[in-house]
DNA sequence: AAACCGTTTGACTATTTGGTCAATCGATTT
DNA sequence: AAATCGATTGACCAAATAGTCAAACGGTTT
């Protein structure tokens, strides 16, 4: 099931312009033309607007998995797993804006709530190895799912509500761009600190 | 310039709807069935979609205002400051949901920002006060810009993306409703740590 | 009771857009 | 060179929907 050489050119500009309008923003002729493709070909190709957007969705959930090793295997200290994992999701959602599926998953949860339950299995990776080190007291001890939730809001925020944050911080856009790249380090810390004894 | 019952009614139904659906997908039919109206009424009010979607930011907006004076006033410590901020911020984040306001300021930023600047005048609140504490000694030394965007991005992001957020704990939407209602205290305390000396 | 005026509405329009389809193209096989 | 077949497309359609408008409604003033 090798995508050929349209699919993907397909994939790329539906990407593009699923991220930048939103589902129902998007326009067929518009990701036709990204692709340098006719209308008809792109149905050809994804009957539906749905079908490729479940595909990009797919794709993207599925290249956050890797990322979820990280808590299960390797031996480095929890310290360098957290700045592991926090900059690898970081990247991810600067490169692939995550605001479209959750007002997806939001405006029309049936449709997409399926997919991503086939995703998890078993408990979170996450929480299970956090528990692991809770019970030989190398962390604090606390319920981790407050950790997780924080984890997860400080790497996806900052690239979901690019322009809210940059006003708060009375930058251009340029200038947000270039302390983002600096905040992975930071959120990490912060991270770290907040799991320290 | 009382808002009439009408327009009342219009700006509460077209609140629901539009953070329901987003500004794509909400339908003017709906949002005057909503408010027991004709669509044309609704029209009579408010010319255009895009005029009642400004109003409704607006007000929006001007609802996040009196928080900013937590740092400005009062004699408390900070760290009181701190979990009064983040409670008030969280409670009006689960009040009215931020999604759709990041995906139209996304799509559309020409159309929102000049209203959002209007908002800030001179440096952010919380900046000017973490700066003074830092001076004093009294927290930790650090840049707080940081600070401002975990302390942001912990408060928004649990609601404006309950879904994913709800898949990683392995919760359903009522477990994860009732869980955030006691994350708003773990956050508060996970925000002084990273704060302390 | 008639003129007035803010409010309300049903009926209508213009436009946009996802999706379809018959015809065509072009490379490969027979 | 003719048949085959996946890929491609221009032309088209049906449905949805934001916005308009003339008419009507109802309370108040003249």
């Amino acid at each position: 099931m090798e995508p050929t050489d349209t699919e993907k050119r397909i994939l790329q500009a539906a990407t593009l312009v699923f991220e930048r309008d939103g589902f129902l923003g998007a326009r067929m002729q518009v990701i036709a033309d990204e692709a340098g493709i006719s209308k008809a070909s792109l149905h050809y190709y994804f009957r539906t607007k749905e079908k490729l957007f479940d595909r990009i969705f797919d794709d993207y959930t599925a290249s956050i998995v890797p990322l979820l090793s990280t808590w299960e295997d390797g031996t480095d200290e929890w310290q360098e797993k957290v700045r592991h994992f926090v900059k690898g999701l970081m990247r991810v959602f600067s490169e692939n804006s995550l605001l479209f599926m959750a007002q997806e998953l939001h405006r029309d949860p049936k449709k997409l709530e399926p997919r991503m339950a086939k995703r998890r299995t078993g408990p979170n990776p996450f929480i299970t190895y956090y528990e692991g080190l809770r019970a030989k007291g190398l962390v604090r001890d606390m319920d981790p799912r407050p950790l997780l939730v924080a984890m997860q809001s400080i790497c996806a925020y900052p690239s979901m509500n690019p322009k809210m944050l940059a006003g708060s911080l009375r930058m251009n856009n340029k200038e947000y761009t270039a302390f983002i790249t600096s905040y992975a380090d930071d959120a990490a810390d912060l991270l770290v600190r907040m799991m320290e004894k």
